[in-house]
DNA sequence: AATTTATGTCAGCCATGTTGACATATCTTG
DNA sequence: CAAGATATGTCAACATGGCTGACATAAATT
């Protein structure tokens, strides 16, 4: 039979509970953390098996994608939104400047900026992996009214730090505030 | 003033449209995309900084979460829930083993089976973790009605592959089905 | 003119994934 | 029982994509 045990009701984490600050016994969303992560596996594993026939990663992927959706995107936009050292950005972003899938352009207000945008082959990338992702969230999404699509759709906001929101966070929260410096 | 330009409507993604198998021009669901891609990031994000106290990383939470959720969990079925060679596997699961956070146990049926389980150590470690995470979801959910809640469990619940799928997924998704050889 | 900012780059380290080869113990089968 | 299959572990090498630290250049700001 199975050799999984699912008798975990009432979890047994009394051992250490001094250091347990946050939550008491037994509410934690199981259901919601497990969903997500294989939720997220899926999602990521379509664009994963795609980019291996151009040889690149999710790292290419990342940039590729807000570089199209946000055109004319600094690189130290791009730098808040993924999270990553200017090293590591460094490395992809000089692959996809190289093979032509981005370009530069020199800011016209400040000309030390490079803004960076897709080119027509950097499009069709970015179109055929969201098509795989759009795909998959169509699927999804079939049988579930507006007002389900509506809650999903504010949980995953929800979801999201608000505090410090980077430039494309800003352009999805349609934040009009944060100081406009520049 | 913003200089990220938001009018992308129409996609000019026609340069390449041949290689578009896919999607027509337009129907991208680039706002669940990227909600997604945020959501998760922040998610993880919270575990991530606890590990680090730890001396931990994703790979060493991922192995835990399981092991303490599926008691007797095998090594094979972690193979097949993270979807990782052995080699990687057995670097962080020995780390965990050696550092008290998991024990094994020896198969009755099949002696060459190890089982696998958390230590009470091990427990607090999960318990903090999805403690975080679960007060990120509670926070999330807060706002939604019940139908809403159960809109994105199922929308999460599509997102994930059912074909083939692993011990663990067949416990969530409750399969009866999948031949129980063995 | 001096300083700060935006970007790029070199060098090396770490975590975590990969493949391939092989060893051991144990179960299954002819 | 002997042979083969299975579950696990391990060694070695390599790739990706994070990281830190140091430093260079050009352009803006003060």
């Amino acid at each position: 039979m199975a050799d999984i045990n699912f008798s975990k009701g009432s979890v047994a984490s009394d051992s250490q509970e001094a250091a347990s600050p946050g939550p008491r016994a037994g509410e934690f969303r199981w259901d919601i953390i497990e969903l997500l992560f294989f939720a997220y596996r899926d999602f990521v594993g379509d664009a994963d098996n795609e980019l291996e026939a151009f040889g690149f990663g999710r790292a290419h992927h990342r940039v590729m994608h807000f570089v199209y959706r946000y055109p004319g995107l600094k690189v130290a936009d791009l730098l808040d939104v993924l999270r990553i050292t200017k090293q590591s950005l460094g490395r992809v972003l000089k692959q996809l400047l190289d093979e032509g899938y981005i370009i530069q352009k020199t800011g016209n207000n400040d000309r030390r900026q490079r803004l960076l945008y897709a080119t027509p082959k950097g499009e069709a990338l970015v179109a055929k992996l969201a098509g795989l992702q759009t795909d998959r969230i169509t699927r999804a999404l079939r049988d579930i009214n507006p007002e389900g699509v509506a809650a999903i759709s504010e949980f995953l906001r929800a979801m999201i730090d608000r505090d410090d929101p980077d430039k494309v966070l800003e352009a999805i929260f349609g934040i009009g505030s944060k100081k406009p410096r520049e």
